[in-house]
DNA sequence: TATAATTCCCATATAATCGGTAGGGATTGG
DNA sequence: CCAATCCCTACCGATTATATGGGAATTATA
């Protein structure tokens, strides 16, 4: 499987912020409830959506989290992207990976970079407003 | 990632399998040479696709494994699913998974079900043949 | 100033999966 | 009988997945 807790939370937080979009800074215990997910798990996303510039963050009492743009340009490729880290099929094809050897003699590579591809305008065509 | 080195071997086996399509049975040894993989690890792969029935095998000596069927019989999709056992993008999407009881509720699983739709169309699309 | 709420940071734990390796059994053609 | 080949089972180290727990830093508000 491609998209593991930490994607899947991301996209909920993003959802749950897009849900709320103007009421101003939403806590992350409103958010665990609503989406039924343990508040420690969810913080670890929360700070990766922070930290990639997609919320903003406000510490202390009545702080939370708020979408940093309009929920319909977020693209839910760069939600999931910030949770996962990656989202290519094979392992071969994750950026920063050390170059495959057989690269240039695998019988598989090209099948997995059209793969690569479709799954990825799927998931620039979809934004957050698309999800709510 | 979604695909890992059994569903890439299993692809692997029958690409070499479908370059050698009439030639009788072929053995794991010369695919393991051709591929660049480990004799003993393409084994679990191969032995899988038999039992699949996607190839057919034969021991002792002079045995090996054949195409079951025409090569642009094949879709991409089964020969990765006789590999990976599921090629869905989450794991509650798994056939045999048990049911996620926020499934009614989950703001994501639509989306992952029209992603796994996508994924499966297209590798739906590709047969053996497309790869050699 | 004290308090409570909140994000942020770091460490730990457990289970599963990944990517193999090893050894030998069963079968069969020559 | 022998060598080649598939078949079966067990194991193993490393990594990832899925969290949990404790507490530090920050801030609005009473």
């Amino acid at each position: 499987m491609m998209i593991t807790t930490k994607g899947r939370n991301a996209l909920k937080v993003m959802i749950d912020l897009a849900r709320h979009e103007g009421e101003g800074f939403i806590s992350l215990a409103d958010i665990a409830v609503r989406q039924n997910e343990s508040l420690k798990y969810l913080e670890s996303s929360a700070k990766q959506l922070s930290t990639s510039g997609l919320v903003v963050s406000a510490r202390g009492k009545s702080g939370g989290y708020k979408l940093s743009r309009p929920a319909e340009d977020y693209t839910v490729a760069e939600i999931l992207l910030s949770g996962e880290g990656s989202l290519a099929p094979v392992s071969c094809l994750e950026e920063g990976s050390a170059p495959c050897e057989n690269a240039c003699t695998c019988a598989t590579l090209p099948l997995f970079k059209e793969l690569d591809e479709v799954i990825m305008n799927f998931l620039n065509s979809k934004t957050l407003k698309d999800l709510i």
